[in-house]
Formats: C-alpha cells, structure tokens, sequence
DNA sequence: TTGATAATTCTAGTATTGTAGAATAATAGA
DNA sequence: TCTATTATTCTACAATACTAGAATTATCAA
C-alpha cells in the first residue's frame, strides 16, 4: 500500500461522523446498510452524509453497491488490513525488540500470512 | 480508548511528514531520536517540525524526554494497539463472521490478552 | 406517466489545519 | 558570562475540510 492511500484511509476515519459510520458498518458486517438507514441511525443529514461516505469510499474502507434505489454500503476490511501492515511494518528496523513491540510486529506479520 | 483519543490519533497519522515521523520512529525503536536528527533526516523545517511533533505528541503516538539540550522523541507503541482494537472490535456485532473478517476480530482480540 | 422515495451533487459560508520565517527560551561549553 | 546550539512559540497567510439547504438524478410503484 502507498503513502498517499495510506493518508486517505486514516484522513477518512479521523471525524467524529465518518468513524462512525465506519464502525457501524463493522459491526453490520459483509452484509452491510443503506445509506438512508445510516443516516438515520447516526442523525447525519443526507448531503453531508453523501459528503462522509464518498470520502469513505474514496479511501476504499467502504464498497457500495447499488440495489433498487437503495446504495447498500459494507467495511472492507482488507483495507484496514494493509493500514495496519504499514504503520507497524519495520519495526525496530527488523531487529529484534522488546515484548511490547514485538506483539505488533508479529500481528502486523501474522496479518500478511 | 475513548472516541475522541481515536479520531485524535488518526488525525495525527493523516499527514504526510508527521506519518513519515511516526514511522521513523517505529523503525528507530524504544531508543529515539532527536528532533534536530528527524527535521534533518526528512528535510523538515525546525519551526514546521515542532508543530507537527506537537500533534504526535498530543495525541500520545510519540513520547519525548529530554536529554541535555536534545529532546528525544520516541513511538508510543502502546497508543498505536488501542487504535486498532477500537477500530476492529465488535466486528459483526460479535458473531461468527467471514474468514476475511475473523483474521481482524482475532487480531484485535489476541492484541488485549 | 406521475408521484414518492433514495441518494447525490451543487453551493456558499464557516472553521480548521498546514506552512515557515522571526522572535523567544533553554541548555551546554568556552 | 557570552556564544552557539536546540527547540519551541508566535504570527500571518494559504489551503483544505465540514456543514447543510436547495437543486438534481435515478428508481420504483401505482
């Protein structure tokens, strides 16, 4: 994953508003929800959540898809995934480190297995 | 990890010089570096630097001590693991979920043991 | 085709954030 | 104490992001 979709996914979940959104949809799962249920779930009003979720899907957190005239949303989390991988990555410069380190750079590994 | 620390956080990630910061310091371990050696190393003006240390800082992702007149700055990798239990906990609201979901509830879970 | 619903885009105003030079504070060594 | 070094705060300007009403687009059902 590149530096500037790194930057993007990170940017789209520091606000208030979008970070909720996001983990609601975690919480929803694959399955995922309707814009307008969204909007109605978090008190957002329609055009700044539109605002919200294109950042989000932008940034590739969220897939959108389209059934009737409902925008079904889900979380990707493959992307959460490579966030991860590349803030813990390089550790230490790949020394060994100690135990409180070296819990994330085994996670940030396990991850990528 | 309360909401406001989380979005506190990420917003301190989603730039580029402090991401590149936060990642020298990953790579540089518990030791740290000073900030004259980081504004040199990434080419970062002293005054632009301090405000965007400022911020890591804040937000707990970095910690400084003072050494002499050098004031060394290390990652705080204890920050880093809350943020990413809190944006991967409750996945599917708790239920079984998909293979490419369970490998982050597991993570996250595994990362609070 | 008409009306209702779902969602987005447009727009303009407000607020927040980033940048870097200049001034300031603190420390160490001569 | 005086000077150089390290780092921060102050400042003003520029750029970006957030908000939400109004207008627009798309779909479905009658």
């Amino acid at each position: 994953m590149e530096t500037k979709n790194v930057i993007s996914a990170l940017a789209a979940l520091a606000q208030e508003s979008r970070l909720a959104v996001f983990r609601l949809l975690v919480r929803m799962g694959p399955e995922g929800v309707a814009a307008s249920k969204i909007a109605e779930e978090l008190g957002i009003p329609p055009s700044s959540l539109s605002f919200h979720l294109k950042e989000l899907t932008h940034a590739a957190l969220i897939i959108p898809r389209q059934e009737g005239r409902f925008i079904i949303y889900s979380a990707n989390f493959d992307t959460m995934n490579e966030v991860m991988v590349f803030l813990t990555d390089s550790c230490c410069n790949g020394n060994p480190c100690s135990p409180v380190l070296s819990i994330h750079c085994n996670q940030a590994k396990a991850s990528i297995l």
